[in-house]
DNA sequence: ATACACTTTTACGTAACGTCAATGTCAAAT
DNA sequence: ATTTGACATTGACGTTACGTAAAAGTGTAT
């Protein structure tokens, strides 16, 4: 019996692709070429197939599979053994990237369980809470840079109010640009302040803060369109109408054009 | 404090093309460019550079780090939540394969071992065993296709004779096609008994043979620089020696040339 | 003036295909 | 006889995170 590419592909359940990639690196030629050009395949290259796709779930690279059905020299048990204790080392690296993150999301959830405590731990402590609620509202209202830098020099060790607080303003900015983005003025007081508000949250995140990195990372969200999306999806335009906010915020909008 | 490429590549551990990659997708802009063109890199990059190459080796993508750095709605705890599930589905993924190749060993050698055992177990399983050798030897004699084709319907479950033979025919290629090499003849006696040898060694991956599959794996051995490797690192000129010696021992070294 | 270390951009290579695009072929229906 | 729809072909680009040249300019020391 023979068949065409698309044929082969159903019986074996892979793509046609795949098949003419397997004829182009050499693993599996077709028997023969008919008149028209199409690939031909027969008995054997079904077999041969099956064999491939065996070796292939095993997560064996089309390289060796080849070498493996074609070099007299092959050891396949040597080869499946060092196959093996490659995918060992790989599940071990796994392993320690898994550690890893759970370390950083327990160091993350462990700031916010601490200060959780402390919220029951008397009024002292609430104090000194509001007292550093308070100094950080404060260092925003003024920006200084050292100060910002500062407070920034603990992004991983957050507070829960910290984290809180950065959370929410993600929410806040996007609601402050929607109100204003119905004025239609990137000038207006609420585009102003969501400008601010996104300086605010940069804070968290950035070591320190200049005008030309707020600038262009507002002109990014115009031309990455992960970003437009995410604005867009709120509401269409509204990533460019950030920027534009930013870029009058930061006095960039006449200097760049 | 300001960097060059080199600089900073140096202070952070990473290739200078990295930066520079990291610069063309927009993660990591150095601070300003001098004026002969060098990109030159402040504090704040560098602060940047650690976060980027910390969650890089959480195994986090490029792409997911810049939404984290730079995307004020980008849930970080979320995002390693979902990250680490997809590392456990990796790990999953990788313990299937591990336990496959394992399965597939413990067969390979589970026949091997069984004909140990076979081996002890009196004279009469020693003649089953004898007869199937004989068997086996008449089949490669005749070189019906059917008959064949049949014993390799169990190439995963060769018997240790067979394996045994097999592996010892890789060897006997090499040695037979070193020995008539010298003798610079491709239709010498010699060469033509490797290229039966050979033959013969396919037929224990093969599911059929055919001549021109026979010489298309002889002209791959040539084409095929990986192969090529293998037999001239025996004795250069090897590869196609035995490519010449197959294309006569097939009779296609005239229709195809 | 030259050597040497450094920089730049451009561009190909990696693994195993997915996904167009432009074009040709085959069998069946009109 | 022609049209249609399903199939085939060969390109060629995209994917990830860079490695590795190549060709050409820059900075500094001798």
């Amino acid at each position: 019996m023979e068949y065409t590419v698309n044929e082969l592909s159903k019986l074996a359940g892979v793509s046609t692709r795949t098949i003419r990639y397997y004829d182009e690196i050499g693993i599996l030629k077709p028997s023969r070429i008919n008149s028209s050009g199409y690939r031909i395949y027969g008995q054997k290259e079904i077999d041969l197939l099956q064999q491939i796709l065996f070796y292939r779930e095993l997560g064996v690279s089309l390289s060796k599979i080849k070498e493996i059905i074609y070099d007299p020299s092959f050891d396949i048990d040597m080869a499946l053994t060092e196959h093996r204790k490659a995918l060992v080392e790989r599940r071990k690296q796994l392993d320690l990237l898994i550690s890893n993150v759970d370390k950083t999301l327990v160091s993350r959830k462990g700031g916010i369980k601490m200060s959780n405590k402390e919220k029951f731990q008397g009024f002292k402590q609430k104090l000194v809470e509001e007292n550093e609620k308070k100094y950080g509202q404060e260092i925003r209202e003024k920006y200084g840079e050292d100060e910002v830098s500062k407070s920034n020099e603990k992004i991983l060790g957050m507070t829960e109010e910290e984290y809180t607080r950065w959370t929410s303003l993600g929410a806040e900015i996007i609601k402050t640009l929607k109100e204003a983005f119905v004025t239609g003025d990137p000038a207006s007081d609420l585009a102003q302040k969501a400008a601010d508000l996104h300086k605010q949250w940069l804070a968290f995140t950035w070591p320190s803060y200049n005008k030309e990195a707020h600038a262009g990372l507002a002109q990014m969200y115009v031309d990455d369109e992960r970003f437009t999306k995410y604005y867009d999806k709120e509401q269409p335009g509204l990533a460019k109408f950030l920027r534009d906010a930013i870029l009058i915020y930061t006095g960039m909008d006449k200097n760049n054009n």
